[in-house]
DNA sequence: TATCACGGTTCGGTGAATGAACTAACATGG
DNA sequence: CCATGTTAGTTCATTCACCGAACCGTGATA
């Protein structure tokens, strides 16, 4: 039973959230394949976790029904880790939480930005476009790095991510 | 080093959100306080938590400015712990968070229903007021119980919760 | 045939979580 | 004045998950 699993006295939406999405690096990898990385090798280099926890975690968030393996070409056979319409809809709490960390917790300023991709406003705590007054869904939002963005990371996959780029489009 | 820390490789305000409240039994505690619980024996009857861990998790949220640690009695000593205004920010990725774990995980519908206390509407996971069309903080709040709610626990504090009450009011 | 890339699994060592027992400070009842 | 109870912890042995490094299997490439 892994870390984050079993709050099962717990009866409480919450508790159950955390069950699938609350073990260390699990949001972490939601939040990659939120910006476009699908594939083992790219987790790997963008996050610095051991191979063996994001083979569970994948696997688990496969299970969860949170991800989606999906075979991309055959020779040699490799899949990809895609979003589900459930993962998807994780959108919201990770943006409060981001921006509540980005509020509360210091710092030199955002990190990233995201914008309304189509009417380039940026997006307030509750994932609704100020100026178009809609709720914005994750294809028409477009990551930019913030001010406060310091990663120096050189790996491929961060400096992909450094780029604007619309959520979701695959990186590689 | 605890174990939901230590993110540092990445730049990111979600990772800085989840080294403070990314650990096991973390955010539960942050929940509870949110419906009023404030002692150490309460939290402890409520969650389930071996003793160690509640310690070490409300030191760290007191040293996060999460919670506030404040004395209500002299005779003998005793001290509470109390949301602080960053602690009640995190009502709105909370909210999110098990509104996605209703909606995506399956279960007997909710557990909790959040409703504007003074205008008795339902919450949406914005923690904006449908019917008032204003945004809702914690204490304007009433939880009711759901239709999915089994819990049937006897401690004193799980009874108390299952009655309806305003978010953030002491229940003890 | 040798080498490389990719996507894992295996394994030993470390550190955190767990549950039970123990401690300390003070209050209460007889 | 002693025994007991309440609250808020700490200590300790065991279990379990994380970690990093090494290894493995498949298919492409030189």
């Amino acid at each position: 039973m892994a870390l984050g699993k079993n709050y099962e006295g717990q009866d409480c939406s919450l508790a159950r959230a955390l069950e699938v999405i609350g073990e260390r690096w699990t949001l972490l990898v939601v939040r990659d394949a939120m910006y476009g990385v699908r594939r083992y090798g790219d987790f790997l280099a963008h996050l610095d976790i051991p191979r063996a926890v994001l083979s569970q975690r994948l696997g688990a968030l496969v299970e969860a029904g949170v991800l989606a393996r999906s075979r991309y070409q055959d020779n040699p056979p490799r899949d990809e880790y895609v979003l589900t319409a459930t993962g998807r809809e994780l959108w919201v709490p990770m943006l409060a939480l981001a921006q509540w960390g980005e509020r509360n917790l210091g710092g030199d300023g955002p990190r990233r930005l995201f914008h309304h991709a189509t009417c380039g406003a940026r997006l307030d705590p509750v994932s609704r476009c100020p100026s178009c007054g809609t709720a914005v869904g994750l294809e028409e939002i477009e990551v930019r790095p913030g001010p406060g963005l310091t990663d120096n990371r050189d790996d491929p996959v961060s400096v992909l991510l450094r780029a604007p780029h619309r959520m979701l489009a695959p990186i590689s």
